[in-house]
DNA sequence: GGGCATAATGTTTACGTAAACATCGGTTGG
DNA sequence: CCAACCGATGTTTACGTAAACATTATGCCC
């Protein structure tokens, strides 16, 4: 900068001026100083930056594990919405999903050039250790219902899950099976939740509740079992991947589907479509998601910086489900067998 | 800091020695230090110490989507291996992948809290695009043969198309087509010279090179076709979406996998056991990938420091792959058709 | 016992930037 | 015509840390 300055013959605030684009600036004395930050290169220093402003323009993103599509896509909505309003993502990965892990990276927090933290990643984990967050670091967690201590952000679990059996119930099945996520999952015990809910209120009895982890592998292990129920004529599973698992063991029985038995997933993740048959399922707005989380843990940011200690008011943003119809939900056979 | 050395009654530069665990200070002192640190909540500012110390400790990582599998994998096991090694990742997304994006990139970068890259990208794009790096600024780039200019670390994408070229040949296919990537990509565009050469090697004929973009949508679509080549008894698809969308044809078709048609993907997603049938497929170690990527950028950052102006050597760096056995190959229904 | 390493700690300074305040020349209104 | 004012620019200072150098105390050797 005392380079640029030098070279233009002017100030170094000048400089900083014409950098940070500044009003009181000559047109003239503008340009020879953009010329001249250009000639020799000029880059801002982000870490001197960073040390004066008080701020890193940077969110950090806490999440387990990168392999399910959910996580991923929100990531990268994430990140698209950060770098619009010019903001960095850096992500904080662990190695395993323990409060241990959780309380040592929300502790390491602290010396990390973050501003501000968004969480994909059920707060269980979080809840029963002592984790206390850096202060002035802002939070915002997807997957949670802990509205009331975070600002949460989610997918309408529960609204796409409801949507998915009606939608099963309307096309004149008895009832609805259920191929759960894991029970850790926050997102998979909305879905049971509002599964059974939906059946209950429609004065249905809802079956036993079929438990997976989100692998295809376990879907198929699942579906071995579904595939022995001759009662069983519709499954809602908690996401495609299960689906997936599903409808081969589905095949591998000779259970037709959708014409013995309807299958709906939940994400509508790309591939949904290119499934055997193709599969109806709940999809999911990630982009939205992400974009909701960039705006919230921005304005908390704006907001701190306002009315200094303000207590941020927490609350739930949930992002609407669209429920997509492909080949793999029809009519049941024949009339539902007496209970 | 200050407040930490006047509890103790300390300077604040004993207080950074703890902090940096330098020698030099007495056990009594170090453990009052930390004490008050504790006490105080006390966390180092990354930001000052980036600015003294001239280096953020983070890696930045440009790539234009989070939609592949092979990215994704990649970036994970790139924050795993950085996080190991006490270095954040900051992600760098691109809006489209055209040079401007991938020059404005690489501007920013200078002002961007960086010590070194990570490219996840075919270069094509960089090649004709002026692009000059902020000097300092060390890069890796994966999906390339730029070997020459930058270091490049990939899986063997060459040795994973002949093995899946070979297992199809010595089931006693007579030759096999082949579903490939994008031209853009290079990794795409390299599985199929290795396609083309193991064929040609063997004294087969190489079928017509049919495209995809990736998606399962375009493996369906090009499945669609192949279904039709009755003289078509084995395809290697470049990757496993691919793959899933032209099982779906063929199964759409009529055409039996794998009694009439095997099929070979690449990647080895973790739903390729679940389709139907299981998919055989090249296993990529993108965590093998990662690894090294991290370690090529940071001993070159070490490097660096240490003898100053040492033109780095660049070289590309291969992982290799794993053929994984499953069900949708098999030998061919008959002899082959005469040419 | 005096000189001299050595260990422990303190003091000064600089990293690059930008806010706060200071200066200077020119304009405007009474 | 002068004072108040304004816009353009310069000067000083502080952000939090750590390297470099300075100081003090301790003990050891000849």
């Amino acid at each position: 900068m005392a380079d640029v300055a030098r070279l233009v013959g002017v100030s170094s605030q000048t400089v900083s001026r014409v950098s940070n684009g500044y009003p009181g600036v000559t047109e003239e004395t503008r340009r020879q100083v953009l010329a001249a930050m250009r000639e020799l290169g000029y880059r801002p220093n982000s870490a001197a930056r960073a040390l004066k402003r008080g701020e890193f323009r940077t969110i950090g993103v806490i999440t387990f594990t990168l392999s399910t599509t959910g996580n991923v896509r929100t990531l990268e909505a994430i990140a698209a919405s950060a770098a619009e309003q010019g903001y960095a993502v850096t992500l904080l990965p662990l190695a395993v999903p323990t409060q241990d892990e959780v309380k040592g990276a929300f502790s390491r927090l602290g010396e990390l050039a973050v501003d501000a933290v968004i969480v994909i990643m059920e707060v269980h984990l979080l809840d029963a250790a002592t984790v206390s967050l850096p202060p002035g670091i802002q939070v915002v967690v997807v997957d949670s219902d802990a509205g009331d201590r975070y600002t949460v952000v989610d997918t309408d679990q529960a609204g796409g899950a409801r949507d998915a059996v009606r939608h099963l119930l309307d096309l004149g099945h008895h009832t609805v099976w259920h191929l759960a996520g894991p029970e850790d999952s926050f997102a998979a015990q909305r879905r049971a939740n509002a599964w059974h809910t939906t059946l209950t209120e429609a004065g249905r009895v809802p079956p036993p509740l079929v438990r997976g982890d989100w692998s295809a592998e376990s879907g198929y292990r699942a579906g071995l079992r579904l595939a022995e129920q001759k009662d069983c004529t519709a499954v809602f599973a908690a996401n495609d991947q299960m689906a997936l698992g599903l409808l081969r063991a589905l095949h591998e029985r000779g259970r037709k589907v959708p014409a013995e038995v309807s299958v709906i997933g939940f994400d509508d993740i790309p591939e949904a479509g290119s499934f055997l048959p193709p599969l109806t399922t709940v999809h999911q707005d990630f982009a939205e998601v992400g974009r909701r989380c960039v705006e919230g843990v921005l304005s908390k940011i704006r907001q701190d910086v306002t009315d200094a200690e303000a207590e941020t008011e927490h609350g739930t943003t949930l992002v609407p489900t669209r429920l997509v119809l492909r080949d793999s939900t029809a009519a049941p056979p024949k009339a539902p067998p007496p209970r």
